[in-house]
DNA sequence: TATTGTGAAAGGGTTCACAGCG
DNA sequence: CGCTGTGAACCCTTTCACAATA
């Protein structure tokens, strides 16, 4: 298929439009029109059919769109046709709650390994999984066949533990270390921060009573 | 002021520059220049100097940037020229994980309530807090003044919460549960889901081979 | 008739390029 | 001379509106 640019902010709603698909099959609606849809993510229908359009014609006119095939397309579209192999770099609370996490595996996401760097943490079970020691992390991300790497480490870590996992193979990351990252350009990256999540709402509040204009 | 719409986008990138600011002014580092600032982030400097224009003028022409100066500004624009108080539903991994994470503190955000309806968490000792009863919410976001909350409950109990929250006075809300939440329209919501993040990666491995075009 | 799929128009964000100024 | 601040140009995303069609 021949792709224009897709914007992120695009994919982001389709992640959206497959969470509404499935809370939809489980309460056992058989079409949805992108109306539908649309009200149930606050969008417009148009921005619905806009996003679809690009990776084909999935629904029929008059009638909507067959919930379970717009379903498995959208999973196929967001690559999650198949199951992947991630790893988890830092042991702490978030690597912790990242872990036990139960929607990663849900949407196909598996864990496959767990590394620290402190010696109380290494060799502590986690479910099936033993807390491997980061000097091992070449070995065992290549053993596991790990392709997505998130990084929860302290900001100091980040960049040492990202060169190791490119350098052991892993195509993506996700960095929740307040740090920015260098890397290849083929490698895909994505930055999760917390503290600046909390900084868009407070801008928000600060600035309510201003007038916002368009000058 | 009079504020122009300003861009979501925008907005990170004025988090982004915070923390940029603080690893200048930690380094020593005197005067920026929006280039210096653009090379640590990964952007233009004519997008650096548009960003800060909606705000003032801040930078001597030929000279740059006073960092601390500056450092100051951003972070008031951001609204972080005073703490905020901020309240926590749900102790479990992920509510853990935030409340310990440092980086809250060190931007001014003071945790200083948790709650769970969870009979086994309720009482628990965290740090100088002890784990609230859910059903006490009201009472102690009134009391201890809580202007923000972060949701980190399952999906089901989200709305649930989110609506006690709003009766309570909360202005804005930070929500980590995979549920889309219904608010009024003045309370600030921002949304986090982590699969959505490691979705917006397999999508960009999934289509990485295929020929992207403007048509 | 109801709803999709899509060119065209509108809107908004980013980049350009240079005037302004220390 | 160097770097900021900014209107104008450009580009990308969203919305509109309607022809196509089950």
């Amino acid at each position: 298929m021949l792709l224009h640019r897709i914007s992120d902010s695009a994919v982001r709603r389709l992640s959206h439009y497959l969470r509404f698909l499935d809370e939809l099959e489980a309460g056992g609606s058989r079409t949805v029109s992108s109306d539908d849809l649309a009200a149930m993510g606050g969008m417009t229908s148009a921005q619905v059919r806009k996003d679809l359009s690009h990776f084909g014609s999935f629904g029929k006119r008059g009638l909507g769109y067959s919930v379970p095939v717009l379903r498995e397309q959208v999973a196929a579209i967001l690559g999650l046709a198949r199951r992947w192999r991630v790893c988890l770099v830092g042991a702490g609370k978030l690597g912790a709650a990242l872990y036990h996490y139960g929607g990663f595996h849900a949407r196909g996401f598996d864990i496959v390994a767990v590394f620290d760097n402190d010696p109380v943490r290494i060799g502590l079970r986690w479910g099936s999984l033993r807390v491997n020691d980061v000097g091992d992390l070449a070995r065992v991300v290549r053993e596991e066949r790990v392709e997505l790497g998130i990084i929860v480490t302290p900001a100091d870590a980040a960049q040492e533990v990202a060169d190791a996992l490119v350098g052991a193979g892993v195509e993506a990351i996700l960095n929740f270390a307040p740090r920015k990252l260098s890397l290849p350009g083929e490698i895909t990256l994505r930055d999760v921060n917390l503290a600046m999540e909390l900084e868009t709402l407070t801008f928000a509040l600060t600035h309510r009573g201003e007038i916002l204009t368009t000058r």
